[in-house]
RNA sequence: UCCCCGAUAGCUCAAUUGGUAGAGCGAGCGGCUGUUAACCGCUAGGUUGUAGGUUCGAGCCCUACUCGGGGAGCCA
C-alpha cells in the first residue's frame, strides 16, 4: 500500500506532474470557494489546495469540515508555490477520507507542558516534536557510524547487573527470582573487560538512574554511548571526545538543516564546533569560579537580566494601559496575545535575578576538593562558545575506577565535557586505574566490598595496561544541539522522577 | 529530601482594594477565490484542584491536603 504513494518530501520530483499523497491533515483554512489542507504524512507538510467547481461538490464540503488530524489520501497535479510550507503545493483533484477525526485535543494554539506530557502519544505527531524525533535519529546515527568507522567493535552490556558503577543509592533495584539485581547505570565495567580483547570497543543502550532529580538535565531512563579503549591516555580521550561529538554536530547540520531552523536553534555557532576544544584543568575551573572574572561575569549578567526585566514590565504596563483604552477589537486580541507571552518572559527572567546571586556565592565560595555543582557548570559553560574540557578532579570526590594522576596524588586523570552556552555536561569520562594493589586500595577506601570486585580486579592481574572511556548522554546532546531546553522533549517517551505517562 | 511558584471553560490565560466569573483558541452553524497559529458574525460551553475557616459577602484572605512547574544536592 506504501508503495503506491508520494512521499512529501519527493514532492519536487513530481513538479507539473500528478501524484497522491498519504497522510494526516494537519492544520485547514477555508475561503469559500477555496481551501487550505496543509497535509503531514511522516516525511514533511504539503499545503494542498482545494478549490470549488475543480473538486466534486459532495467531497469539497466533506473537506470543509473535515476535523484536525483526519487520515485521508489526496491527489492532485503537483507545482511550485513559494506561498505553501514545503515550497510545493497539490492542486487538488480528488480525495479519500479514510478516517474521519473530531475533537483532536491538541489544537495549533499553544499548550502547557503537563497537558502535552498527558497526550505524549499524540504530541508526538506535532512539529516540534517531530523535528527533534529527526535530529535524535541523526545523532544516533551518527554515533554509530563514528564508531564503526573508525575500529571501533560493539559491545552490548547487560542491563540487569549486580555491579555498581559507583554508589547503591542511585540504583533502580530488580527482584532477579528471588536475588536482588539492580538496572544498569553504565556498561563501564564490563566494556573494561570487553576492551582487553577487543582493543577499541563500546556499548549503546538504555541507563537506569533512581537519582530524585527534578531539573530539565534529568532522566531517570536514558541513552549512554560509552567507548572503552586499551593503551589510551587522557589527551587521548579528549581529542577521541572532541572528533567525536564534533562529526555529531556536522552530520546534523549535514541532515538537518531544515529541522534546526524550525526549532530556531543557533545553527551558526554549531558550525564553530570544531576541534580543539577548551581545556581546562578543575583546578583552573575553580580559580576561575573563585575569582573576579566570574564575579564581573554574573555581575555583568544581572545587570542584563534587569535591564530586560525593566523593558519587559514597561511593555506589559504599556500594553496594559492600552488595553483600558477604546481600540479595535483585533488589536485588543493580539495585545492579549502579547501580554501572555511578556508574563512568561517576565516570569523566567525573575527566576534567573533570583538565581544570579546564589550562584554567585556558590561560584565565590568555592573550595578546591568539592565536586564541580550544575551552576558551577554552567557558569563555565556560559563563559565558552565552544564545549569546554574540565579535567583532573579531586580524587575524593570521584568514583573508585578512575586512576590517579601520578604526578599530583590528590587528582584523578577524568574529564567533564561541557556544551557550552550554559547547556552543561554532556561527557564525563576518565582513564581507568590499571594498577592491581592501588585499585585494591580505592575499592576498600571507598568502603566497598572486594569480594564484588574479583573479575574486575583480574583485568589488572593478567595483562594490565592502561585505558580508559567516556560516556554520552544522548538526551543531553540532542537538546544542546536542538536548543531544547528540557531533555524530557529529547526522547519518544520520557521517565521523570515521579511521571511515567505512557 | 529542601527552597520558591502555581491550580479559573476542552486548551492558553484575564478578573482593580474581598463586591454580578470574562476573552481568545478549539467545537457547531453561516460568510469570504491565496490563506500562513487566516479573517468576520452567531451559538453552546463553569460546583474557580479537595476539605475546612474568617466575612454581610471569597476565584481573591487563613489552615491542611492533593496534583503540577521551576531550582538545589547528585549526575550523562
Amino acid at each position: 500500500m506504501t508503495n503506491s504513494f508520494t512521499q512529501i518530501k519527493n514532492l519536487a520530483n513530481f513538479k507539473d506532474k500528478e501524484a497522491t499523497i498519504a497522510g494526516w491533515l494537519y492544520n485547514s483554512r477555508s475561503s469559500g470557494k477555496i481551501q487550505f489542507l496543509i497535509i503531514r504524512d511522516g516525511t514533511g507538510l504539503c499545503q494542498c489546495i482545494a478549490e470549488k467547481g475543480k473538486v466534486p461538490d459532495e467531497l469539497f464540503e466533506e473537506l470543509r469540515h473535515l476535523g484536525q488530524e483526519s487520515s485521508l489520501t489526496v491527489t492532485g497535479a503537483v507545482r511550485k508555490d513559494e506561498r505553501s510550507v514545503g515550497g510545493y503545493e497539490l492542486a487538488v483533484s480528488g480525495a479519500e477520507i479514510i478516517h474521519t477525526t473530531t475533537d483532536y485535543p491538541i489544537t495549533p494554539k499553544s499548550h502547557g507542558i503537563d497537558f502535552l506530557l498527558k497526550h505524549r502519544h499524540l504530541h508526538l505527531r506535532s512539529q516540534r516534536q517531530w523535528c527533534i524525533g529527526k535530529i535524535r535519529h541523526t545523532v544516533i546515527d551518527a554515533i554509530r557510524r563514528f564508531f564503526n568507522d573508525n575500529g571501533f567493535i560493539l559491545i552490548d552490556t547487560p542491563i540487569f547487573t549486580a555491579m555498581a558503577g559507583e554508589d547503591t543509592q542511585t540504583l533502580f533495584g530488580v527482584d532477579y527470582f528471588g536475588e536482588p539485581l539492580h538496572l544498569t547505570q553504565t556498561g563501564q565495567l564490563h566494556l573494561e573487560s570487553a576492551a582487553m580483547s577487543f582493543g577499541k570497543v563500546y556499548c549503546f543502550g538504555p541507563t537506569f538512574r533512581a537519582e530524585k532529580s527534578k531539573t530539565r538535565r534529568h532522566l531517570t531512563e536514558f541513552w549512554m554511548v560509552e567507548p572503552e579503549v586499551a593503551f589510551i591516555d587522557l589527551d587521548g580521550l579528549l581529542e577521541l571526545a572532541e572528533n567525536f561529538v564534533s562529526f555529531i554536530v556536522a552530520q546534523v547540520l549535514q541532515k538537518n538543516k531544515s529541522e534546526l531552523e524550525a526549532l530556531g536553534a543557533d545553527t551558526a555557532t554549531l558550525s564553530k564546533i570544531r576541534p580543539p576544544f577548551y581545556r581546562l584543568t578543575y583546578t583552573e575551573a575553580v580559580e576561575i569560579l573563585a575569582g573576579e572574572r566570574t564575579k564581573e561575569f554574573l555581575a555583568k549578567q544581572l545587570e542584563e537580566l534587569k535591564g530586560q526585566k525593566e523593558q519587559t514590565e514597561k511593555r506589559i504596563a504599556g500594553l496594559e494601559e492600552e488595553q483600558k483604552g477604546q481600540i479595535k477589537q483585533w488589536k485588543r486580541e493580539k495585545n492579549a496575545a502579547e501580554l501572555i507571552e511578556l508574563r512568561t518572559e517576565l516570569d523566567e527572567v525573575n527566576v534567573r535575578i533570583e538565581n544570579n546571586p546564589k550562584h554567585a556565592k556558590l561560584a565565590a565560595g568555592f573550595q578546591w576538593g568539592k565536586d564541580l555543582g550544575g551552576s558551577d557548570e554552567t557558569i563555565i559553560s556560559q563563559m565558552h562558545d565552544k564545549p569546554v574540557f574540565v579535567t583532573h578532579y579531586p580524587k575524593a570526590a570521584k568514583a573508585f575506577y578512575m586512576k590517579t594522576d601520578r604526578g599530583n596524588e590528590k587528582v584523578v586523570l577524568n574529564f567533564d565535557l561541557l556544551a557550552p552556552a550554559g547547556f552543561g555536561e554532556i561527557i564525563g569520562g576518565s582513564v581507568r586505574e590499571d594498577n592491581h594493589n592501588l585499585l585494591v586500595e580505592r575499592i576498600k577506601d571507598q568502603g566497598l566490598n572486594i569480594e564484588n570486585y574479583t573479575w574486575y580486579l583480574d583485568l589488572r592481574k593478567y595483562g594490565s595496561v592502561p585505558h580508559g572511556g567516556f560516556g554520552l548522554g544522548v538526551e543531553r546532546t540532542v537538546a544542546w544541539v536542538t536548543g531544547e531546553r528540557h531533555i524530557r522533549q529529547c526522547i519518544a517517551f520520557p521517565r521523570l522522577m515521579d511521571r511515567v505517562y505512557i
